[in-house]
DNA sequence: TATTGTTATACTCTATAACTATA
DNA sequence: TATAGTTATAGAGTATAACAATA
C-alpha cells in the first residue's frame, strides 16, 4: 500500500525537478519551456502555419501569434507568407533555431546518462516497463477525465 | 543505451500528463497550481507570516501577496495581524482550506492507487526504488548547477 | 460564409524597485 | 538601520471576443 503512494510521492518530486531544471537550462538560451515548445513542435513539422501550431500546442491563435512575436525577435523563427493561401503565414526555424533544438536533443541524450547511467542494463530495461504502464495508465485517466468534462459540459 | 533515453522520454511523458492532470483537477476548486502549493505549505507549517511563505516557496514577498490576496478572496485563507510584530501578516487556512486540502490528500491516495493498484507488490516495490534513485539524481545534479550558477554569478 | 491572423481586453504568475509602517 | 508588506511597473503565458483580409 505504501509503496503506491511512494511511487507517485517520486514522480511528483521528479515533475518539480524537471520543472526547475528545464527552466534553468532554457533560461541560458533566452527561451522559456512555452517558446521551446513551439520550437520542438516546429521541428518536428516543417515550416507551418501559427493555425497547425495552435493545434498541435492545444493553444489558442492568439496565444501562437505571441510566441512566435517573441521567437521571431529573438531570432529562432522566421516568418513568410504562405504560397498559396495569402490568409496564413509560415513558421520556420532559423539556423539558429535548428542550431538550439539540435544542442537540446544532445542534452536530453547527456540527461538521460546522467540520470541512469550506472544502473544495470536489467534494472534499466525493468524501470522503463514500468514507466511504460504508470505513463499509460496516467494517459487513459487523463483522456478519459477530459472526455467526461467536455460531456458534462456539452450534455 | 535506448533503455536509458526510454527512462526520461517517460519521466518527460508523465510530467506533461501529471501537469495537465493536477491543473484540471485544482479548476475544479477554483484553484490554479501555485495557489494549491502556498495552501499546502500552510498546511504543514500552520499559520505562517508572509516573508516565510515567500521564503518556503522561494518566491519574492511580492508574489505571496498577490497569491493570498486571490486565496483570501475566495476564501481558502485569512490574514490576521501578529500578535507581537505588528508589521507582520499571519495567515492561516479556513475551514474551507482545510477541507479542501483533505480531500486533495485523499485523492493522491486514490490516484496512486490508479497508477499501480494492480501492479503485484513486488514490481510495486522495484518501480519505487528505481524512482528513488533517479530522482535522487536528479536532485543531485539540479542543485549543483543551480549552486554552479549561484557561484558563476557570483565570483 | 468560413478561416487566418491580429488588435483589444483581461487574468494569473512572476520579478524588481520604491515606499510605509514598524522593529 | 533592517524588516514586513504594499503600491508601482513590467513581462510572459493564457483566454475570449471583435475585426480585417482572404478563401
Amino acid at each position: 500500500m505504501e509503496d503506491a503512494t511512494r511511487v507517485l510521492d517520486r514522480l511528483l518530486e521528479i515533475h518539480v525537478l524537471l520543472q526547475r531544471d528545464l527552466a534553468r537550462a532554457l533560461e541560458g538560451n533566452g527561451l522559456t519551456t512555452a517558446r521551446t515548445h513551439l520550437l520542438w513542435e516546429l521541428r518536428r513539422l516543417g515550416p507551418t502555419t501559427q493555425q497547425a501550431l495552435a493545434a498541435a500546442l492545444e493553444v489558442s491563435p492568439r496565444n501562437v501569434t505571441g510566441l512566435v512575436d517573441g521567437l521571431e525577435s529573438s531570432g529562432f523563427v522566421v516568418r513568410a507568407p504562405h504560397p498559396t493561401d495569402r490568409r496564413a503565414t509560415l513558421v520556420s526555424l532559423t539556423e539558429l533555431g535548428e542550431l538550439t533544438m539540435g544542442e537540446m536533443a544532445t542534452q536530453h541524450v547527456e540527461l538521460s546518462q546522467q540520470l541512469v547511467g550506472d544502473m544495470s542494463q536489467a534494472d534499466v530495461r525493468k524501470l522503463a516497463k514500468g514507466l511504460d504502464t504508470v505513463a499509460g495508465r496516467l494517459r487513459t485517466l487523463v483522456e478519459a477525465e477530459e472526455a467526461g468534462i467536455t460531456t458534462a459540459a456539452t450534455g
